[in-house]
RNA sequence: CGCGGGGUGGAGCAGCCUGGUAGCUCGCAAGGCUCAUAACCUUGAGGUCCCGGGUUCAAAUCCCGGCCCCGCAACCA
């Protein structure tokens, strides 16, 4: 295989960017950085979801047309995005001519091969909140919000028939145990599917709802949600051609919270089944970010904004964070205390001080300037240098089974062990004597691989970072991308540059 | 019997799928080093791995039961 499509959900533009979008949006980062490295065409997908009644009011609230509306959040979240360096190759968004298209393409295929029917729909209604409500959110019968009873009124929408994919679907996810990932997802999936299927409705009448997607087969009826939010991940890459669509498809990875499980696992794939269309490869889903609020500061309230953390600790520091403090999958705490401990027991003291240490003698000692490597290694050169062999692999490991936490600690396990070698082979004592600076020079030798390497191995995970390290190395080679061997990759007499803080420690928490 | 997750030294967590000396970060104590961002290195104190059964030569890890927390339950990652 040598592509890999990797997906975000397509965020819908009710609010603005919040840590969830962002973690989700930087693991997809990640990953396409890290396949990338490894070789592949990696293509990367984001973008907006933009119809829908809550949008229709929220623009109505500030005096705008949906559409000004949308356009107006689906520039922060792009913009958010190019100023947090996300790589992504395409945004799409929902009110894209290209898309609305591709949609009411798929719908009239579906509706044509009998699978979408016209029917009735019944429930409870509040007029208040312009919604359904299913007996179980009813609260004493009456709707949560306006504590008034609902009425119960009928209306015809278009449904689509998903349960008739219900047992293959279920085959399918058996046969292959690795579709929805990890596997509590997986089972949760499963245990779902033990009950039977409800068709899937998924039109609107425009009476109620205008602001959406029109069904090709009855202007009078709009897109409800699914159809046209899902088929996104489809619909970008047939813009941008068959050849591409080809390419990519089969190998698409959609990342996503765990709760919009369902819609993924069991609408989506159903919906590839009934247009004719092949199953994206894995759905990897994570789980949330519990707001540690006792910790935070108050004006941050309960919205990290990732402009602003990145303003306040970094890019590259607030994606560390994020990245390895999540065991993907699980929930996990944020709190700002726990971050800037992160930052500086990892980041500042492990990462930063090693290069700040090995630069500095390497200025001071040799003016900069690489010494020979001899033949002869010491029993503590080839350990250190299988010690980042090891993060190597270890790393592919949990990269490929999503554990990006165990997949920096690995890195780190190393790094640390870098710091040990510097103590054990001292060369700040040796090079009291003069005799011994040949030795001295080896050292340090070693000690810039393991500057090399380090900045490969986490160049997925701290761009930013391992562009300095490149920088602070000034080779001409790139060295974050190259495969030579240990050892052989600097030319004695090049000379590196001087040191320079890369984190700075972060003293205390910030009360502003 | 709604579904799911969790309960591991002072704090926060990993490990559990693929049983076999209980690991990481922070904190604490003592020492070392001086190249470095008051960093780095060494050593130490501290744990009935929620409880009770079971399987096994062996269980934090698998199975059964119980207790206690926490999310979700048709569109907030």
């Amino acid at each position: 295989m040598d592509h890999i499509y990797i997906t975000t959900p397509l965020y819908y533009v009710n609010a603005e960017p919040h840590l969830g979008h962002t973690y989700t949006t930087i693991v997809a980062d990640t990953v396409k950085r890290y396949c990338r490295q490894q070789g592949l065409n990696a293509f990367l997908l984001t973008g907006t979801d933009e119809h829908g009644d809550k949008i229709a009011q929220a623009a109505k609230a500030s005096g705008m047309e949906p559409k000004a509306y949308a356009d107006k959040i689906s520039a922060i979240f792009r913009s958010t995005w190019d100023a947090c360096g996300i790589a992504y190759d395409h945004f799409i968004r929902t009110t894209d001519d290209y898309h609305k298209k591709f949609v009411q393409q798929v719908l009239q295929k579906i509706y044509d091969s009998g699978d979408i029917y016209f029917g009735e729909y019944g429930g409870f209604y509040c007029y208040g909140c312009e919604r359904f409500y299913t007996e179980k959110e009813l609260v004493g019968g009456k709707c949560p919000d306006h504590q008034k009873e609902p009425a119960y009124i009928q209306e015809k929408n278009y449904f689509f028939r998903m349960g008739k994919y219900q047992q293959r679907l279920i085959d399918t996810i058996q046969a292959h145990p690795d579709l929805i990932r990890p596997e509590r997802y997986r089972s949760e999936v499963l245990a779902f599917l033990r009950e039977p299927l409800e068709d899937l409705s998924i039109s609107r009448p425009k009476s109620r709802l205008e602001w959406g997607i029109p069904l090709p087969f009855d202007s009078d009826h709009v897109t409800y949600v699914w159809f046209d939010a899902l088929i996104n991940y489809v619909s970008a890459l047939k813009f941008l051609g068959e050849d591409v669509f080809n390419a990519y498809w089969p190998t698409a990875n959609h990342l996503i919270a765990k709760d919009i499980l369902k819609p993924h696992a069991i609408y989506w794939p159903t919906m590839l089944m009934a247009a004719g269309l092949p199953l994206y490869k894995h759905l990897n889903v994570h789980g949330y970010w519990v707001m540690d609020s006792g910790k935070m500061s108050k004006s941050l309230g309960n919205v990290v904004r990732p402009l602003e953390m990145k303003e306040r600790y970094g890019m590259d520091a607030f994606r560390y964070f994020l990245l390895r403090e999540m065991a993907f999958g699980q929930d996990a705490t944020f709190s700002l205390d726990a971050l800037i401990n992160r930052v500086n027991a990892d980041l500042a003291n492990n990462l930063g001080n090693f290069v700040s240490r090995v630069l500095a003698m390497q200025e001071k000692y040799f003016a900069g300037a690489v010494q020979p490597l001899s033949g002869e290694w010491s029993k503590e050169d080839a350990e250190l240098r299988d010690k980042f062999r090891q993060a190597e692999v270890e790393m592919k490991r949990h990269m490929e089974s999503l554990q990006f936490h165990r997949a920096l600690e690995s890195v780190w396990v190393a790094l640390d062990h870098a710091n040990r070698y510097t103590v054990q082979t001292s060369p700040f004592v040796l090079f009291k004597d003069p005799e011994k600076r040949p030795r001295v020079g080896e050292i340090l030798h070693h000690l810039l691989e393991v500057i090399r390497t380090a900045g490969r191995l986490i160049a997925p995970f701290l761009p930013d970072t391992a562009k300095e390290l490149q920088t602070l190395l000034a080779t001409s080679e790139n060295a974050l991308d190259s495969q030579k061997p240990w050892g052989s990759f600097f030319a004695p007499g090049h000379r590196v540059l001087p040191p320079k803080v890369l984190f700075p420690r972060i003293e205390s928490t910030p009360k502003t």
